[in-house]
RNA sequence: GCGCCCGUAGCUCAGCUGGAUAGAGUAGUGGCUUCCGAAGCCAUUGGUCACAGGUUCGAAUCCUGUCGGGCGCGCCA
């Protein structure tokens, strides 16, 4: 429809610049808003207003020029100026209501699109350390990450949806010589305790866990406690593939999957990274200090030069981070998003500065803003009205176990979802808790039960109801809730568009919270089921759309639809 | 000190890449059910969009500065 408009807009511009009323050097950017008003009809330009300076005409003058213009078109009743210049459209009945035969149509299909054109994407999220359980600033990366997945291939991308595992630093000695302390019976107070270990109860878990001899079932091996604890490389094993399970079954139950699990250990098994050192020395931006290797990184933008080998001789963690991103490269990701926590923002420069360094030295046009990243800021999480410090090192923190546990997948995924990443975001444990009826996720998912509910009513009063008899009575939605909604039906597939463009799944949230709104209002003024069959047909289409793209819309973040609560 | 993010109703947050009179939820107040699901609806209270400049037809939105908050700034990851 917005198509449409710019056609006749753009059509009546050409007549008008033909005849010599409007200048031709002038360059129309036509832009069609939706309003919000529904005095300023259904859609609006601005265009007048944009051209009046180069035309040197007032903009009120240059819309009538533009109304006068238009081509006639059988989806409008009336185009009007407005205010400053505004050309307000309104469109007729027909027009109106033909987002819900489409939605009927297209059904699960409805709002994608081929966008992407079937290029690949990568979006690596979670990349939890394989130190302990996921806690919730996880929880927001994997309800952000994975409603962009979704949201990317609705919009017609090859998504691959990756999990990078550390398994390969510092962190896991630390882990491993807690997990064998945990055996020797030692607690976080005790005078030998490791000075960076893991103070958390999970650790005992697993000390038992391998001194019982129990087989650990990871993604891509089998590990068998060894029972002994003086064996610190079989120790690290058991407890990495033991942590690796637990983040899966937790990610699981999240509604989380991924395609490919990436182990850092892999890239200095298959020589990557030393590959990768040698062709940034090659690239001639490192050098030699103090008995560590440096990389140039002020060359692209950095305040400081960072070091890549230690002087012990051990890389530094964005070394393997550079290969990684090499390699994702290499596996032909024209778009890489990168979505973590708002913490780890410095690794951006040092990243993008070693992929730079080598792309220009061997010529691999890797793209300066290559890989794009989403930046999810910290979760406060407040209970019994104090902060909850979330702490891997602590071992205190609130787990998204706990969190779906108490308050429920949709629940819990809808609340992180739906607030843009950018800002920083306080989950009330309490309030979730206590006022899980209030949560916004249930309005909308009863909105669609709703719907469920009158359609099995419906053959309980012995009427039938399908969308190919109900299109001649689509003419009777007329009134001001009607076409509020229907307003909202068509802003869909505009919206999950622009959400998979921007990487702003809360977006969606949003707009499934006013659409449930909208229908709750209009439900409760209008009797659904009633003798009249073109109006109760009409009525019921209506419904019916709004249940469909609810659905749709729930499924892109991962939260579910039920037909009854 | 430097970099990134944020500052909108008592609280939690939206605000569609600059548009028309700044919106929701929640909290408060007052109503709605012989009838399709009250996990609902209706009405109402509540704003110097942190502050000051700038850009232009037009700014919560873009730019600069100030103040305030968060996160980084390691030969940790």
């Amino acid at each position: 429809m917005k198509d449409h408009i710019a056609e006749l807009i753009n059509s009546a511009l050409t007549q008008l610049i033909d005849n010599g009323t409007l200048p031709a050097d002038i360059t129309p950017r036509v832009t069609i808003d939706r309003t919000r008003d529904k005095s300023h009809g259904d859609l609006a330009s601005n265009i007048a207003m944009t051209l009046a300076k180069a035309a040197k005409k007032a903009p009120r003058d240059i819309a009538q020029l533009i109304i006068d213009a238009l081509p006639a078109s059988d989806k409008l009743t009336k185009a009007e100026i407005a205010g400053p210049g505004f050309i307000n459209f309104f469109l007729n009945e027909a027009a109106a209501t033909a987002i819900v035969t489409q939605i009927l149509s297209e059904g699960e299909k409805f709002g994608s699109s081929n966008a992407g054109t079937g290029q690949k994407v990568q979006v690596e999220f979670v990349s939890a350390n394989p130190t302990g359980p996921l806690h919730v600033g996880h929880g927001r990366g994997a309800a952000v990450g994975d409603s962009i997945c979704r949201l990317l291939k609705n919009a017609g991308w090859d998504v691959t949806a990756e999990f990078y595992y550390n398994d390969a630093g510092q962190q896991i000695n630390n882990l491993a010589t807690s997990v064998k302390a945990r055996i020797l019976g030692l607690g976080p107070d005790h005078e030998s305790w490791p000075e960076d270990g893991y103070r958390g109860d999970y650790i005992i878990d697993v000390a038992k866990s391998y001194m019982a001899g129990e087989t650990i079932a990871a993604e891509d091996k089998h590990v068998t406690g060894a029972a002994d604890a003086n064996n610190d490389e079989a120790i690290r094993d058991f407890a990495v593939a033991y942590l690796r399970r637990e983040q899966d079954l937790d990610l699981k139950a999240f509604g989380v999957d991924f395609d490919v699990y990436y182990l850092e250990s892999a890239l200095y098994e298959q020589g990557k990274v030393e590959e990768t050192v040698k062709q940034l020395i090659d690239s001639g931006h490192t050098y030699e200090k103090d008995g560590a290797l440096w990389l140039k990184t002020t060359d692209f933008g950095d305040d400081k030069d960072r070091v890549m080998r230690k002087s012990e001789g051990g890389y530094t963690y964005f070394v393997p981070d550079v290969a990684y991103h090499l390699n994702k490269w290499q596996r032909g990701f024209i778009r890489v998003i990168n979505e973590q926590g708002a913490d780890h923002h410095s690794t951006i420069t040092r990243v993008r500065a070693g992929l730079q360094a080598v792309s220009q030295t061997d010529n691999l046009n890797i793209p300066t803003t290559w890989p794009e990243y989403v930046l999810h800021q910290m979760v406060m999480v407040m209970r019994g009205g104090e902060e909850v410090k979330i702490s891997k090192r602590a071992g205190s923190y609130v787990t998204i176990r706990d969190l779906i546990d108490e308050v429920g997948k949709d629940a819990t995924r809808y609340f992180l979802a739906a607030r843009a990443a950018t800002s920083q975001l306080t989950f009330d444990i309490d309030l979730a808790v206590s006022q899980t009826n209030e949560n916004p996720v249930y309005y909308i998912q009863y909105a669609h039960a709703r719907v469920c509910s009158m359609m099995r009513k419906l053959s309980e009063n012995k009427w039938n109801w399908s969308a190919e008899t109900s299109a001649q009575s689509l003419e009777l939605l007329t009134e001001d809730g009607e076409k509020a909604i229907l307003n909202k039906l068509a802003a869909y597939p505009e919206l999950v568009k622009a959400a998979a463009n921007n990487c702003e799944p809360h977006t969606v949230a949003n707009y499934l919270r006013e659409l449930a709104g909208d229908f709750h209002s209009y439900y409760n003024s209008h009797k659904m089921l009633i003798e009249d069959k073109p109006l109760r047909d009409a009525r019921l289409s209506l419904s019916e759309a709004v249940r469909q793209t609810i659905n749709n819309g729930l499924g892109l973040l991962g939260v579910s639809a039920p037909e009854e609560m």
